[in-house]
DNA sequence: AACTATTTATAAGA
DNA sequence: TTCTTATAAATAGTT
């Protein structure tokens, strides 16, 4: 459609081609822009020219994003897939190790221990025994400053009307302890007074499950 | 460009629009084509009719997802963000999920105790205390069983010449337990020999990074 | 960037 | 749908 045919095939000469370029690329715009009126379709159209040039037209109701997770759908092809694959590595790595973690924990508390050797278990129990005199000697540390303290208020306010032993100050805290405890849940220790929002779909923190 | 002239709006009648559809659409995919090697450009086109019928043309030299990657550069739209942001919020509550895990089995190995109320030290405490009950249980069980086979396996033998205690054997158990007791790597008691691959770039085992 | 001879696309009809 | 064809539209080569 011009002064002569034309073979379809490279032009060669690089002014034309860029001529041409631009030429055809106003018309198959104005293609596309008809398309959408006169048949209400969608049409997304992207073009880079030889010298990199980028040009665009999409359908006034959409846009390059809808298309393209629209062509995702009907096509098939999962466009995100190099990203997401790497992404879903990492995820199902993280899992792995939380499983694991899990797994250990749950040993730690007297369960799943019907894999583990003779060795293993004497290892484990003494790591747990080291474990709970360092943390004996921390309560007891921590009772032991904590009542120093309350004796001092006590004695330093006006009613300096009594003694408050050692054992006392345990006692009180041993029904204080008496909220806390006698949950099974394996966490309950640590996680279930002040981490509220652990059950995240992904995984929740009974370890049982996982 | 017929046999009279139209107007570019909505075709009303149904059977015309899906017509013109289709001769338009045949048009501009040649014209695409056409624009490709003439101009050696690189072309992307993506279309819905009104009927969701869907259809492409594709510059032979590249692909769909090539012309999206190369849509993003030049126009700066970032088209996974939000795939990518629903995955990555996924992963970092794996993370969490996993430094609260870690958390918790460092407290059992009574580190990391600063924060912990005496309630929860106690807490701790007596959840320790019950599960090194039930490893030793469990212990004491896997080794009377296992010297239990031993002694059977040498009676039932030629050489029935001895009588072999549980004490005896459990000397011979602790001298295997020499192999894999002494390292401080807190996952030593399991981990170390049966999971060789956990450093996976993440995160490594070694809690005390968490 | 305009012009225009010609080719090409396509609207309407069959 | 597909073919036909009159006509509108696009554009190659030219200025």
């Amino acid at each position: 459609m011009g002064r002569g045919k034309i073979e379809i095939r490279r032009i060669e000469n690089s002014t034309n081609r860029q001529v041409t370029f631009s030429k055809r690329r106003a018309g198959i715009m104005k293609k596309a822009r008809e398309l959408t009126v006169l048949c209400d379709a969608e049409v997304c159209l992207i073009m880079f020219s030889n010298t990199g040039k980028f040009s665009e037209y999409t359908s006034p109701s959409v846009t390059v994003k809808k298309m393209f997770d629209k062509y995702q759908q009907v096509s098939g092809v999962d466009l995100w897939q190099s990203h997401y694959e790497r992404m879903q590595e990492q995820l199902n790595k993280q899992k792995e190790i939380n499983n694991k973690l899990r797994r250990e924990i749950r040993q730690r508390m007297g369960e799943d221990l019907n894999d583990l050797t003779i060795q293993e278990l004497r290892s484990l129990e003494q790591n747990l025994d080291d474990s709970l005199t360092i943390i004996r000697e921390r309560k007891y540390q921590k009772i032991t400053t904590q009542s120093e303290t309350f004796r001092k208020k006590v004695n330093d306010g006006r009613n300096a009307d009594g003694f408050y032993g050692l054992a006392d100050d345990e006692g009180d805290y041993e029904s204080t302890i008496g909220l806390v405890n006698g949950s099974s849940h394996i966490l309950a220790f640590r996680l279930q007074p002040s981490q509220p929002n652990l059950h995240d779909g992904f995984g929740s923190y009974d370890l049982r499950l996982a």
